[in-house]
DNA sequence: CCTTTCATGTAACCTGTTACATGATTGG
DNA sequence: CCAATCATGTAACAGGTTACATGAAAGG
Protein backbone atom coordinates (compact mmCIF):
# COMPACT_ATOMS: atom_id res chain seq x y z
CA UNK A 1 0.00 0.00 0.00
CA UNK A 2 2.16 2.98 -1.37
CA UNK A 3 -0.82 5.37 -1.11
CA UNK A 4 -0.08 5.74 2.39
CA UNK A 5 3.58 6.78 1.32
CA UNK A 6 1.77 9.19 -1.40
CA UNK A 7 0.35 11.05 1.44
CA UNK A 8 3.43 11.24 3.72
CA UNK A 9 5.45 12.67 0.94
CA UNK A 10 2.87 15.31 -0.02
CA UNK A 11 2.11 16.37 3.59
CA UNK A 12 6.29 16.76 3.72
CA UNK A 13 5.59 20.04 1.65
CA UNK A 14 2.83 21.14 3.70
CA UNK A 15 0.03 20.44 5.80
CA UNK A 16 -2.71 19.90 4.22
CA UNK A 17 -6.66 18.61 4.64
CA UNK A 18 -7.97 14.74 3.49
CA UNK A 19 -10.22 17.37 0.61
CA UNK A 20 -6.14 18.60 -0.52
CA UNK A 21 -4.90 15.75 -0.76
CA UNK A 22 -8.04 13.88 -2.72
CA UNK A 23 -8.01 16.68 -5.62
CA UNK A 24 -4.17 16.36 -5.95
CA UNK A 25 -3.87 12.48 -6.06
CA UNK A 26 -6.98 12.44 -8.53
CA UNK A 27 -5.71 14.97 -11.19
CA UNK A 28 -2.40 14.45 -11.32
CA UNK A 29 -1.48 10.89 -13.23
CA UNK A 30 2.01 10.31 -10.80
CA UNK A 31 -0.77 9.08 -8.48
CA UNK A 32 -2.49 6.67 -10.00
CA UNK A 33 -5.40 6.26 -7.34
CA UNK A 34 -8.57 8.10 -8.50
CA UNK A 35 -8.01 9.48 -5.22
CA UNK A 36 -11.24 8.08 -3.54
CA UNK A 37 -12.62 9.49 -0.19
CA UNK A 38 -12.47 5.94 1.85
CA UNK A 39 -8.91 5.45 1.06
CA UNK A 40 -7.95 8.77 2.06
CA UNK A 41 -9.81 9.63 4.92
CA UNK A 42 -9.50 6.29 6.52
CA UNK A 43 -5.71 6.54 5.91
CA UNK A 44 -5.26 10.04 7.62
CA UNK A 45 -7.30 8.38 10.12
CA UNK A 46 -4.66 5.52 10.83
CA UNK A 47 -1.44 7.18 10.06
CA UNK A 48 -2.95 10.03 13.15
CA UNK A 49 -3.64 7.14 15.27
CA UNK A 50 -0.35 5.77 15.03
CA UNK A 51 0.82 8.93 15.33
CA UNK A 52 2.70 9.44 12.20
CA UNK A 53 0.35 12.90 11.42
CA UNK A 54 -0.71 15.71 13.67
CA UNK A 55 -4.18 17.17 13.31
CA UNK A 56 -5.57 20.27 13.94
CA UNK A 57 -9.10 20.81 13.11
CA UNK A 58 -9.99 24.68 11.74
CA UNK A 59 -13.81 25.76 12.04
CA UNK A 60 -14.51 28.16 8.70
CA UNK A 61 -17.57 30.66 8.20
CA UNK A 62 -20.09 28.95 6.00
CA UNK A 63 -17.89 26.51 5.07
CA UNK A 64 -17.44 22.69 6.83
CA UNK A 65 -14.46 22.79 8.71
CA UNK A 66 -11.30 21.69 7.61
CA UNK A 67 -8.63 18.79 9.15
CA UNK A 68 -5.27 19.80 8.56
CA UNK A 69 -2.97 16.79 8.53
CA UNK A 70 0.62 17.49 8.94
CA UNK A 71 3.57 15.15 9.04
CA UNK A 72 5.65 14.44 12.54
CA UNK A 73 8.78 13.36 13.39
CA UNK A 74 7.90 9.68 13.21
CA UNK A 75 6.21 10.08 10.09
CA UNK A 76 9.36 11.54 8.67
CA UNK A 77 10.84 8.60 9.25
CA UNK A 78 8.86 6.38 8.98
CA UNK A 79 8.40 7.74 5.13
CA UNK A 80 12.38 7.59 4.84
CA UNK A 81 12.86 4.79 5.46
CA UNK A 82 10.29 3.12 2.99
CA UNK A 83 12.00 5.38 0.31
CA UNK A 84 15.44 3.47 1.10
CA UNK A 85 13.05 -0.26 0.32
CA UNK A 86 14.65 -2.05 -2.56
CA UNK A 87 11.84 -1.05 -5.29
CA UNK A 88 9.12 -3.14 -6.31
CA UNK A 89 8.96 -4.05 -9.73
CA UNK A 90 5.95 -1.54 -12.03
CA UNK A 91 2.59 -3.41 -12.43
CA UNK A 92 0.38 -3.12 -15.43
CA UNK A 93 -3.33 -4.58 -16.11
CA UNK A 94 -3.43 -4.52 -19.87
CA UNK A 95 -6.56 -5.67 -21.05
CA UNK A 96 -5.95 -4.50 -24.63
CA UNK A 97 -3.43 -7.07 -24.85
CA UNK A 98 -5.84 -9.83 -23.71
CA UNK A 99 -7.74 -8.24 -26.43
CA UNK A 100 -5.17 -8.66 -29.25
CA UNK A 101 -4.55 -12.16 -27.85
CA UNK A 102 -7.59 -13.49 -29.69
CA UNK A 103 -7.93 -10.79 -32.42
CA UNK A 104 -7.97 -13.63 -35.02
CA UNK A 105 -11.46 -14.09 -34.23
CA UNK A 106 -12.11 -10.87 -35.47
CA UNK A 107 -12.05 -9.94 -38.99
CA UNK A 108 -9.73 -7.34 -40.74
CA UNK A 109 -11.64 -4.59 -40.30
CA UNK A 110 -12.59 -5.32 -36.65
CA UNK A 111 -9.19 -5.54 -36.24
CA UNK A 112 -8.24 -2.14 -37.89
CA UNK A 113 -11.35 -0.51 -36.00
CA UNK A 114 -9.53 -1.98 -32.90
CA UNK A 115 -6.32 -0.56 -33.46
CA UNK A 116 -7.58 2.91 -34.34
CA UNK A 117 -9.25 3.07 -31.11
CA UNK A 118 -6.09 2.10 -29.40
CA UNK A 119 -4.28 4.39 -30.93
CA UNK A 120 -6.87 7.21 -30.70
CA UNK A 121 -6.50 6.44 -26.81
CA UNK A 122 -3.06 6.36 -26.24
CA UNK A 123 -2.39 9.92 -28.06
CA UNK A 124 -5.06 11.20 -25.48
CA UNK A 125 -3.05 9.95 -22.97
CA UNK A 126 0.18 11.52 -23.92
CA UNK A 127 -1.52 14.91 -24.41
CA UNK A 128 -2.32 15.12 -20.97
CA UNK A 129 0.63 13.31 -19.90
CA UNK A 130 2.15 16.63 -21.54
CA UNK A 131 0.11 18.89 -20.00
CA UNK A 132 0.52 17.32 -16.53
CA UNK A 133 1.18 19.57 -13.66
CA UNK A 134 3.70 18.41 -10.95
CA UNK A 135 1.50 18.92 -7.90
CA UNK A 136 4.59 20.19 -5.21
CA UNK A 137 5.84 22.61 -7.61
CA UNK A 138 2.54 24.14 -8.47
CA UNK A 139 3.38 25.59 -4.81
CA UNK A 140 6.51 25.85 -4.02
CA UNK A 141 9.55 24.60 -5.46
CA UNK A 142 10.99 22.38 -1.95
CA UNK A 143 14.58 22.21 -4.10
CA UNK A 144 16.10 21.77 -7.29
CA UNK A 145 17.05 18.29 -6.64
CA UNK A 146 13.31 17.62 -6.07
CA UNK A 147 12.11 19.74 -9.05
CA UNK A 148 14.54 17.40 -10.66
CA UNK A 149 13.33 14.04 -9.58
CA UNK A 150 9.87 14.88 -10.35
CA UNK A 151 10.84 16.00 -14.16
CA UNK A 152 12.29 12.38 -14.53
CA UNK A 153 9.18 11.00 -13.14
CA UNK A 154 7.27 13.53 -15.83
CA UNK A 155 9.80 12.00 -18.42
CA UNK A 156 8.71 8.28 -17.27
CA UNK A 157 5.06 8.84 -18.11
CA UNK A 158 5.61 10.61 -21.79
CA UNK A 159 8.33 7.84 -22.20
CA UNK A 160 5.63 5.38 -21.39
CA UNK A 161 2.90 6.31 -23.63
CA UNK A 162 5.56 7.14 -26.69
CA UNK A 163 6.86 3.94 -26.61
CA UNK A 164 2.61 2.25 -26.77
CA UNK A 165 1.69 4.67 -29.27
CA UNK A 166 5.11 3.62 -31.51
CA UNK A 167 4.21 0.02 -30.94
CA UNK A 168 0.71 0.26 -31.84
CA UNK A 169 1.80 1.86 -35.04
CA UNK A 170 4.57 -0.53 -36.12
CA UNK A 171 1.44 -2.90 -35.79
CA UNK A 172 -0.87 -0.22 -38.13
CA UNK A 173 2.28 -0.36 -40.53
CA UNK A 174 2.88 -4.17 -40.94
CA UNK A 175 -1.03 -4.75 -41.24
CA UNK A 176 -0.83 -2.55 -43.84
CA UNK A 177 1.64 -3.51 -46.03
CA UNK A 178 0.61 -7.05 -45.86
CA UNK A 179 -2.78 -6.98 -47.27
CA UNK A 180 -4.52 -3.58 -47.82
CA UNK B 1 -12.75 -8.54 -14.93
CA UNK B 2 -10.27 -9.42 -17.97
CA UNK B 3 -9.75 -12.60 -16.18
CA UNK B 4 -13.10 -14.26 -17.54
CA UNK B 5 -12.13 -13.74 -21.23
CA UNK B 6 -8.41 -14.66 -20.26
CA UNK B 7 -10.11 -17.96 -19.73
CA UNK B 8 -12.70 -18.06 -22.58
CA UNK B 9 -10.19 -17.19 -24.96
CA UNK B 10 -7.18 -20.05 -23.76
CA UNK B 11 -10.77 -22.69 -23.86
CA UNK B 12 -10.85 -21.78 -27.56
CA UNK B 13 -7.64 -23.32 -28.64
CA UNK B 14 -8.74 -26.29 -26.48
CA UNK B 15 -10.78 -27.65 -23.65
CA UNK B 16 -8.82 -27.74 -20.38
CA UNK B 17 -9.04 -27.99 -16.85
CA UNK B 18 -9.00 -25.18 -14.17
CA UNK B 19 -4.98 -26.66 -13.24
CA UNK B 20 -4.29 -26.63 -16.63
CA UNK B 21 -5.42 -22.89 -17.01
CA UNK B 22 -3.74 -21.78 -13.74
CA UNK B 23 -0.06 -23.22 -14.96
CA UNK B 24 -0.65 -21.48 -17.86
CA UNK B 25 -1.84 -18.38 -16.43
CA UNK B 26 0.63 -17.74 -13.37
CA UNK B 27 3.60 -18.78 -15.72
CA UNK B 28 3.16 -16.46 -18.65
CA UNK B 29 3.58 -12.68 -17.85
CA UNK B 30 1.00 -11.79 -20.96
CA UNK B 31 -1.58 -12.62 -18.20
CA UNK B 32 -0.61 -9.99 -15.43
CA UNK B 33 -2.56 -12.14 -12.88
CA UNK B 34 -0.55 -14.44 -10.19
CA UNK B 35 -3.17 -17.43 -11.55
CA UNK B 36 -4.39 -18.00 -8.24
CA UNK B 37 -6.99 -20.64 -7.48
CA UNK B 38 -9.80 -18.59 -6.23
CA UNK B 39 -10.30 -16.57 -9.05
CA UNK B 40 -9.62 -19.23 -11.32
CA UNK B 41 -12.23 -22.12 -10.31
CA UNK B 42 -14.78 -19.69 -9.17
CA UNK B 43 -14.53 -17.96 -12.67
CA UNK B 44 -15.02 -21.35 -13.92
CA UNK B 45 -18.09 -22.03 -11.73
CA UNK B 46 -19.53 -19.53 -12.57
CA UNK B 47 -18.99 -19.13 -16.33
CA UNK B 48 -20.70 -22.44 -16.11
CA UNK B 49 -23.34 -21.97 -14.56
CA UNK B 50 -24.21 -18.75 -17.35
CA UNK B 51 -23.86 -21.63 -20.12
CA UNK B 52 -20.65 -20.19 -21.60
CA UNK B 53 -18.74 -22.97 -21.00
CA UNK B 54 -19.72 -26.77 -20.67
CA UNK B 55 -18.08 -29.32 -18.34
CA UNK B 56 -16.74 -32.89 -18.57
CA UNK B 57 -15.40 -34.86 -15.37
CA UNK B 58 -12.77 -37.34 -16.20
CA UNK B 59 -11.62 -39.85 -13.59
CA UNK B 60 -8.28 -40.71 -13.59
CA UNK B 61 -6.32 -43.93 -11.72
CA UNK B 62 -3.82 -42.74 -8.78
CA UNK B 63 -4.42 -39.35 -9.30
CA UNK B 64 -7.24 -36.61 -8.17
CA UNK B 65 -10.63 -36.13 -11.60
CA UNK B 66 -10.27 -33.56 -13.97
CA UNK B 67 -12.78 -31.03 -14.49
CA UNK B 68 -12.45 -30.42 -18.39
CA UNK B 69 -14.21 -27.94 -19.77
CA UNK B 70 -14.68 -26.14 -23.04
CA UNK B 71 -15.99 -23.04 -24.57
CA UNK B 72 -19.43 -23.56 -25.76
CA UNK B 73 -21.12 -21.28 -28.60
CA UNK B 74 -22.82 -18.66 -26.48
CA UNK B 75 -19.21 -18.68 -24.53
CA UNK B 76 -17.49 -17.87 -28.32
CA UNK B 77 -20.14 -15.00 -29.31
CA UNK B 78 -19.78 -13.38 -25.68
CA UNK B 79 -16.03 -13.32 -26.16
CA UNK B 80 -15.92 -12.07 -29.58
CA UNK B 81 -18.61 -9.37 -27.97
CA UNK B 82 -16.04 -8.53 -25.46
CA UNK B 83 -12.97 -8.52 -28.31
CA UNK B 84 -15.02 -5.59 -30.43
CA UNK B 85 -15.37 -3.36 -27.19
CA UNK B 86 -13.64 0.01 -27.51
CA UNK B 87 -9.75 -0.82 -25.88
CA UNK B 88 -9.36 0.34 -22.20
CA UNK B 89 -6.21 2.18 -21.23
CA UNK B 90 -3.34 0.22 -19.70
CA UNK B 91 -2.91 0.69 -16.15
CA UNK B 92 0.22 1.16 -14.44
CA UNK B 93 0.98 0.81 -10.84
CA UNK B 94 4.76 2.39 -10.19
CA UNK B 95 5.52 2.45 -6.36
CA UNK B 96 8.91 3.21 -7.64
CA UNK B 97 7.88 6.34 -8.90
CA UNK B 98 6.60 7.05 -5.44
CA UNK B 99 9.99 6.15 -4.16
CA UNK B 100 11.69 9.05 -6.50
CA UNK B 101 9.09 11.58 -6.11
CA UNK B 102 10.70 11.96 -1.98
CA UNK B 103 14.27 10.98 -3.73
CA UNK B 104 15.74 14.46 -2.03
CA UNK B 105 14.61 13.04 1.57
CA UNK B 106 18.12 10.61 1.10
CA UNK B 107 21.52 11.13 0.31
CA UNK B 108 23.01 10.96 -3.04
CA UNK B 109 24.21 7.25 -2.15
CA UNK B 110 21.18 6.43 -1.17
CA UNK B 111 19.61 7.42 -4.78
CA UNK B 112 22.54 5.89 -6.52
CA UNK B 113 21.58 2.39 -5.15
CA UNK B 114 17.30 2.74 -5.33
CA UNK B 115 18.48 3.37 -9.17
CA UNK B 116 21.00 0.44 -9.06
CA UNK B 117 18.67 -1.53 -7.65
CA UNK B 118 15.67 -0.74 -10.18
CA UNK B 119 17.66 -1.01 -12.95
CA UNK B 120 19.03 -4.59 -11.91
CA UNK B 121 15.58 -5.36 -11.34
CA UNK B 122 14.12 -3.99 -14.60
CA UNK B 123 16.75 -6.07 -16.40
CA UNK B 124 15.57 -9.30 -14.93
CA UNK B 125 12.56 -8.15 -15.92
CA UNK B 126 13.29 -8.00 -19.61
CA UNK B 127 15.49 -11.05 -19.75
CA UNK B 128 12.21 -12.88 -18.09
CA UNK B 129 10.39 -11.51 -20.94
CA UNK B 130 13.00 -12.43 -23.81
CA UNK B 131 12.60 -15.90 -22.81
CA UNK B 132 9.11 -15.78 -22.02
CA UNK B 133 7.49 -19.04 -24.23
CA UNK B 134 3.73 -18.36 -25.65
CA UNK B 135 1.38 -20.20 -23.98
CA UNK B 136 -1.10 -20.82 -27.16
CA UNK B 137 2.06 -21.77 -29.68
CA UNK B 138 3.23 -23.93 -27.29
CA UNK B 139 0.73 -26.77 -27.71
CA UNK B 140 -0.63 -25.86 -31.63
CA UNK B 141 0.00 -22.87 -33.76
CA UNK B 142 -4.01 -22.06 -34.43
CA UNK B 143 -3.08 -19.39 -37.17
CA UNK B 144 -0.58 -17.27 -38.50
CA UNK B 145 -2.70 -14.19 -38.01
CA UNK B 146 -2.77 -15.35 -34.43
CA UNK B 147 1.04 -15.95 -34.33
CA UNK B 148 1.38 -12.37 -35.42
CA UNK B 149 -0.49 -11.07 -32.89
CA UNK B 150 1.10 -13.04 -30.05
CA UNK B 151 4.40 -11.67 -31.17
CA UNK B 152 3.02 -7.98 -31.06
CA UNK B 153 2.35 -8.91 -27.10
CA UNK B 154 6.07 -10.48 -26.46
CA UNK B 155 7.03 -7.06 -28.84
CA UNK B 156 4.89 -4.87 -26.48
CA UNK B 157 6.47 -6.40 -22.96
CA UNK B 158 10.13 -6.08 -24.40
CA UNK B 159 9.56 -2.41 -25.44
CA UNK B 160 7.79 -1.99 -22.22
CA UNK B 161 10.80 -3.28 -20.22
CA UNK B 162 13.35 -1.46 -22.53
CA UNK B 163 11.91 1.94 -22.05
CA UNK B 164 11.68 1.67 -18.28
CA UNK B 165 15.44 0.38 -18.31
CA UNK B 166 16.66 3.43 -20.92
CA UNK B 167 14.78 5.61 -18.79
CA UNK B 168 15.95 4.89 -15.47
CA UNK B 169 20.19 4.49 -17.25
CA UNK B 170 19.54 8.30 -18.33
CA UNK B 171 19.11 9.34 -14.99
CA UNK B 172 21.92 7.68 -13.62
CA UNK B 173 23.79 9.12 -16.49
CA UNK B 174 21.99 12.49 -15.43
CA UNK B 175 23.28 12.67 -12.28
CA UNK B 176 27.03 11.14 -12.60
CA UNK B 177 27.51 13.92 -15.28
CA UNK B 178 26.57 16.87 -12.40
CA UNK B 179 28.27 15.83 -9.35
CA UNK B 180 30.80 12.53 -9.55
C1' DC C 1 12.64 -38.26 3.96
C1' DC C 2 11.13 -34.30 2.03
C1' DT C 3 9.54 -31.81 -1.77
C1' DT C 4 7.00 -31.46 -5.96
C1' DT C 5 3.16 -32.60 -8.94
C1' DC C 6 -1.52 -33.56 -9.66
C1' DA C 7 -6.24 -31.46 -8.81
C1' DT C 8 -9.84 -29.22 -6.57
C1' DG C 9 -11.56 -26.31 -3.39
C1' DT C 10 -12.33 -22.89 1.02
C1' DA C 11 -11.34 -18.85 4.10
C1' DA C 12 -9.60 -14.67 5.33
C1' DC C 13 -7.84 -10.66 3.88
C1' DC C 14 -6.24 -6.35 1.42
C1' DT C 15 -6.71 -2.79 -1.96
C1' DG C 16 -9.33 0.02 -4.42
C1' DT C 17 -13.76 1.59 -6.74
C1' DT C 18 -18.39 3.64 -7.13
C1' DA C 19 -22.13 5.50 -5.03
C1' DC C 20 -24.45 7.76 -1.38
C1' DA C 21 -25.20 11.29 2.47
C1' DT C 22 -25.00 16.01 4.42
C1' DG C 23 -25.59 21.14 3.80
C1' DA C 24 -24.25 25.71 2.74
C1' DT C 25 -22.38 28.69 -1.05
C1' DT C 26 -21.10 30.20 -5.58
C1' DG C 27 -21.50 30.44 -10.67
C1' DG C 28 -23.48 29.79 -15.23
C1' DC D 1 -32.74 26.27 -11.58
C1' DC D 2 -29.09 23.17 -11.76
C1' DA D 3 -24.42 22.09 -11.23
C1' DA D 4 -20.16 22.55 -8.98
C1' DT D 5 -17.24 23.57 -4.90
C1' DC D 6 -16.16 22.93 -0.18
C1' DA D 7 -15.42 19.10 3.29
C1' DT D 8 -16.06 14.98 5.68
C1' DG D 9 -17.60 10.62 6.03
C1' DT D 10 -20.17 5.66 5.30
C1' DA D 11 -21.55 1.44 2.77
C1' DA D 12 -21.35 -1.95 -0.53
C1' DC D 13 -18.89 -4.24 -3.69
C1' DA D 14 -15.32 -5.91 -7.13
C1' DG D 15 -10.97 -7.72 -7.91
C1' DG D 16 -7.23 -9.99 -6.50
C1' DT D 17 -3.82 -12.15 -3.00
C1' DT D 18 -1.96 -15.51 0.33
C1' DA D 19 -2.60 -19.31 2.96
C1' DC D 20 -4.74 -23.52 4.11
C1' DA D 21 -6.86 -28.28 3.32
C1' DT D 22 -7.01 -32.95 1.18
C1' DG D 23 -4.43 -37.21 -0.35
C1' DA D 24 -1.96 -40.10 -3.39
C1' DA D 25 2.23 -40.67 -6.33
C1' DA D 26 6.71 -39.71 -8.15
C1' DG D 27 11.47 -38.00 -7.81
C1' DG D 28 15.79 -36.47 -5.83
Amino acid sequence: MSIEYAILGLLINQPMSGYDLKKIISRSNTFYWSGNNNQIYNQLISLHQDGFLSQETIFQENKPPRKIYAITESGKEKLIAWLRLKPLPPERKHPFLIQLAWANLLSESDVDELLAAYEEEITTQLILAQHQQVPSLANEIATTRQAFFWEQIQKNWMAYYRTELEWVQSIQNELGNKAR
